[in-house]
DNA sequence: CCATCATCTTGACATTTGTCAATTCAGCCG
DNA sequence: CGGCTGAATTGACAAATGTCAAGATGATGG
């Protein structure tokens, strides 16, 4: 491992105030990969042996049943994933792929409990990364339990705004496939709900999009930060 | 505080392995308290300074948006509640309110947090209670997103049935409404999906139902343990 | 530059779910 | 016992969302 990947490691918020001792013992246990685009690395009902870091790239949370899939959040850096089976020594919830070529760290679910063991601020990392996961998915519930799709589009397409800052102009980071699963909804749902923004001042090209209202948009929206902000 | 009630909290899973110091100083900061039925305890949006454990009775957690209101999860002794909050020392995303009759123990946030500093084992505690609570939430989620309201209904029926090990004869532990809500539809549409469920064999008389064949009904919600088992 | 493949869009239609209003039902209190 | 109240059910209808099939669009590689 290179020393400029290490510090960027080193940074994650996963180890903010661990010891160099807790941190070495870890690493040296890990692995750090490269992962082209579309690899499924986690399936849901399986042993949790690894916590997952995503270093670079974008990864897919979904869940299969009955033959369909569905999107349950979407893991960017720095930021890891199903630390909540890895805690508790049990099966994945959920199955994780690659949507674009992504650099991960694995790190053996017996060191993170024993570095849990050891280290009182690694302990407390992995109560902050938790509860931070936790509040993220209690919003996405709410979200889908108390918003039409078209509501749930606008709030994306606000949050993207936001987070882009693109004064109105936002790319999409993700093909509309993917995105009308995070949504909740079918891919033909998702063109019409793009055709009903355009009285919004909605325009859409390809994976640009221009909110031309900011205002027609929260007015349809009604973002609310007990739903909408990111936090962190 | 009398010792036979003491000792109950004791025995919460949120407390095991603590020292006494830590339990005694927590408890002495805490207030047990009954509330009637149908009390709001716990507004989204206001700041966390309390962590809640039910002790007894039953517990709404629910979130408002647009006048609706829609019901998140129902907390049974012996869990805590809105512990995610306290950790990130940020606001309540949830509302709370009795259904009936509850003792609760309120612990002032600050103290919880000054406990994981000095205490390993209650971290350690507070840890497993929140991975545990996320992989709740993440079925719940799973539930929403890949099944209709009748397959949700049935696994509920089949889910009650276990806990309640009744040989194919339960009792609904809450009102319609309630149930409605949890399950993510209006209670019109609940009296039908019942109405539909009576031809795979399920007999519903008020809050008194009877599944006369669990097979029919198995075969209808295709429960997995990804989704519906409880674990723990 | 064309052929090809995947993604996206559109239209017609079916299904699911919600809404509103009316009615029934059950518990409770005087 | 009668009447009140809130919960639950039912019916008729509307709205939201999904499904299937057909085209359009756009990127890619020979």
């Amino acid at each position: 491992m290179r020393s400029e990947e290490l510090s960027l490691i080193r940074e994650l918020p996963l180890f903010a105030g661990v010891t160099n001792t807790t941190f070495d013992k870890l690493v040296r246990a890990s692995y750090l990969q490269f992962f082209p685009p579309h690899v499924r690395l986690v399936n849901e009902g399986d042993p949790a042996d690894f916590l997952y870091v995503v270093v670079e790239g974008c990864l897919e949370l979904f869940a299969e049943a009955n033959g369909h899939d569905t999107t349950v959040a979407l893991v960017r850096p720095p930021s890891s994933f199903i630390l909540a089976a890895v805690l508790t020594d049990s099966t994945y919830l959920l199955s994780a792929r690659t949507l674009e070529k992504s650099r991960l760290l694995l790190i053996p679910a017996e060191n993170i409990r024993q570095a849990m063991d050891s280290d009182t601020a690694f302990t407390h990392a992995i109560v902050h990364d938790m509860a931070w996961a936790y509040r993220t998915i209690v919003k996405s519930h709410k979200n889908h339990k108390l918003r039409s799709t078209i509501e749930r589009l606008a709030n994306y397409l606000l949050s993207e705004e936001k987070i882009q800052n693109g004064q109105g102009r936002i790319t999409l980071p993700h093909d509309k496939r993917t995105l009308a699963s995070l949504l909740g909804m079918t891919p033909e749902n998702l063109s019409r709900a793009f055709g009903t923004l355009r009285q919004y001042q909605v325009e859409i090209n390809g994976r640009e999009v221009h909110l031309n209202s900011l205002e027609d948009l929260r007015a349809l929206a009604k973002p609310t930060p007990l739903i909408d902000d990111a936090e962190m």
